[in-house]
DNA sequence: CCTGAATAGTTGAAGATTCAACAATTGGCT
DNA sequence: AGCCAATTGTTGAATCTTCAACTATTCAGG
């Protein structure tokens, strides 16, 4: 990225209603979702967490492909596990094929937290985001964060 | 919102994808963005509220119009301003008409803080986000991410 | 096989954000 | 006027996240 300044070329009015649209309607949004699960005593984070843990394999990940995953970094993801821990949703293993690894395992009780909030959980998904927008929609939505990914991706790889 | 769980009617792999494309390439955007500006010593939320002075009527406002106009909560706000006085960029001043009130100001240094960031935050934004949608995306994106607020608006009226 | 660089994961402290309680008004109602 | 509810803004503690340092291990190359 760098020192990228020449002309500051502003945005448009119909460019910066987009944006802030977006940005003011995102925040709100996951506010919302997030008051929605605390319902089940969950965050956002702890949520995303079991729900790749059920998807994989034997319910487990290493710490490292967890993080990815989940974007979390792997401190916060340390940190978060510790606690989930202690709620005895998930357990920690020793990974023998390599010994600098762990594994995060679900556990019984984690599985049940998710199904139990779950239903919710899509339920307000569905109602504050899904609902709201049409099959073509949906399309867009699919294509433009792609590209937006994808450019992400791009620059970063430039640095 | 309450209990609405009757049968949990389940993302299909279209709706899945765009949510969690939306979700995953939204943080990774905002993260980037965060960091184009800590190259001025900014955070977003510092930003956001350099620029809501800077568009206001003597570059002040009320605390809680501020907090509004960001979309955050009273308290982070008071932190934050009081992280920016330190900083030099904003100054509080007793309100007159409401004695309850304080007027948040930003000052000359904060006012060249702003003017000196604004154009490389432009060009990220543009860069990270208007420039890989096309004038008929906009228009959805807008059009979406209204109906997202207005249902949201809509039922957090109803609780 | 040895060495140095890279990877996995954790940790404690620093920084940021939320939460709950609080003081000081203001406003509406009678 | 007098009272109670609501509003404004701040504060300190609790919680959460980032940051930087660290250990242990693996991997690649000579």
């Amino acid at each position: 990225m760098g020192t990228m300044a020449s002309k500051p070329k502003w945005l448009t009015p119909a460019e910066e209603s987009a944006w802030r649209k977006y940005i003011v309607a995102s925040r709100r949004m996951l506010e919302a979702l997030d008051e929605d699960l605390a319902t089940h005593g969950l965050s956002l984070s702890d949520y995303e967490i079991l729900v790749h843990l059920s998807d994989a394999k034997d319910r487990s990940l290493r710490m490292s492909d967890l993080a990815e995953q989940t974007i979390l970094s792997r401190s916060r993801l340390s940190h978060r596990i510790k606690y989930m821990e202690g709620k005895g949703w998930v357990e920690r293993q020793k990974c023998a094929s390599d010994k600098r690894g762990t594994w995060a395992v679900m556990t019984t009780k984690g599985w049940n937290t998710i199904v139990k909030a779950a239903p919710d959980h899509v339920a307000s998904i569905r109602s504050r985001f899904i609902d709201q927008i049409n099959k073509a929609d949906q399309a867009n939505i699919v294509g433009i964060f792609e590209k937006v990914e994808n450019n992400l991706r791009k620059n970063f790889k430039a640095e």
